[in-house]
DNA sequence: TAGAATATTTAGGCTAGCCTAAATCGCTTT
DNA sequence: AAAGCGATTTAGGCTAGCCTAAATATTCTA
């Protein structure tokens, strides 16, 4: 048994591809606060994970950690296992949007091949999770997304709702009863500098929403035509 | 944090639930060979989880080990999970009855009692899995089984099958390959004490089918009227 | 009742992942 | 160039669960 792959590496490994994706890359405290570790841990961890055979990460003192192709394959595995059981939970027990991420957290680790085959035919190849998520193929591909933050939005856009982050559940629980979800439409209003608020009318709603940038910047939108 | 109750824990009480159901006692070599430890470890493993607050289990040296009202509780709590993923994964996912057992080992641990709960409600509050195994109910009541081992029929008695045991899937596949299921009706023909071999008809074949005591003590039967 | 089988104890070792605290290193930014 | 922050190292400790081997104890069975 060489590389074990045990579920603590599934989650630095997911982690790191997850800060890869978000802010081009994934340093030592990063990765500590979002697994709850001590950086040290980390620190640890990551020279531990660079010397496994195949390496699963790279890691430069003081620069973070970076997949390897083969670690980028199991983070994309355990994403496509974590997404397609979110979507799964979603149809076919009819959990809502907020309360798949815990659930799916732990299940992830657990689920075999054969299962992730069976719940995606069973979903219909689906290619997003209920975020909005895209899911990564069975091969392990994923569609680039071409979306931005709602936050990059300014006065008189309109544009459409793409997915959210889902591991804030108390977020989404609030953005379900705007109506914001992934396909709903949106129109810019106003946008003030000062505390860098978005005011957005949101489709089939008559009151405008204000936004904060901790929100806005966890929604990704597409832009409708020139606008 | 007091109980914690790991996986490993749990797994210890399944089984002495297990053992005990089966053998009126559970032994330390019997627990040993069931999760495939030492009994050693067995030993070391007994006497922490005998002193927990609040205990799990009885242990006393040499008499091996009885689990108290929490210890099964919890017992059959892990039963519950484990029975209802193996109806679901067959019922939901199309998996054969010889293929759930080794995917529900590995589910019953992650598993929340919401997730729990919806399965049921998909599943019409099912009573039996596929293996003819009874439920326990949401409160942990299980049904008292009156059937009795196939090995006990002698010739002229009819019987139909209740149920089988789940854990070897190989077993499983030449059963199933026989048309031996729950529900199906059996005659037996004869019996030989020597080998203590049963000689069965089973409802709707031509053959007659020979089955040693090793299968025979895995299948349990409901005599039918008065034979 | 003796020997066989089963169980226990002891002593030590292992992996996996965490933790702490304190010291130090190195990058970045005035 | 110095300060400050982030990262690293070191040294030690922890839990959970296993393992081994050998000695001992108990219970069962012939």
């Amino acid at each position: 048994m060489d590389p074990a792959i045990t579920s603590a590496s599934q989650d630095y490994l997911k982690t790191i591809y997850d800060l890869t994706e978000r802010y081009g890359r994934a340093s030592t405290s990063q990765i500590a606060d979002q697994l709850a570790v001590k950086p040290a841990s980390v620190t640890g961890m990551l020279k531990k994970m660079a010397q496994e055979e195949p390496p699963l990460v790279t890691y430069k003192k003081h620069q973070g950690a970076t997949l390897t192709p083969e670690g980028k394959k199991v983070a994309l595995e355990i994403v496509r296992h974590h997404r397609l059981i979110e979507l799964f939970l979603h149809e076919v027990l009819g959990y809502s949007w907020d309360e798949v991420h815990e659930e799916a957290e732990r299940l992830e680790h657990v689920i075999s091949e054969d299962m992730e085959r069976r719940m995606a035919r069973v979903l219909g190849n689906p290619s997003r999770d209920p975020h909005g998520q895209p899911i990564p193929t069975q091969d392990l591909t994923i569609a680039a997304m071409t979306d931005r933050p709602m936050s990059e939005l300014r006065p008189g856009q309109d544009a459409i709702v793409q997915r959210v982050n889902d591991s804030n559940s108390e977020l989404l629980r609030y953005l379900d009863s705007l109506g914001l979800r992934p396909t709903t439409q949106v129109t810019v209003i106003d946008y003030v500098p000062f505390d860098q608020t978005l005011h957005v009318h949101i489709d089939g709603h008559a009151e405008t929403v204000v936004l904060g940038p901790r929100i806005s910047r966890e929604i990704f939108v597409e832009l409708v035509n020139g606008t």
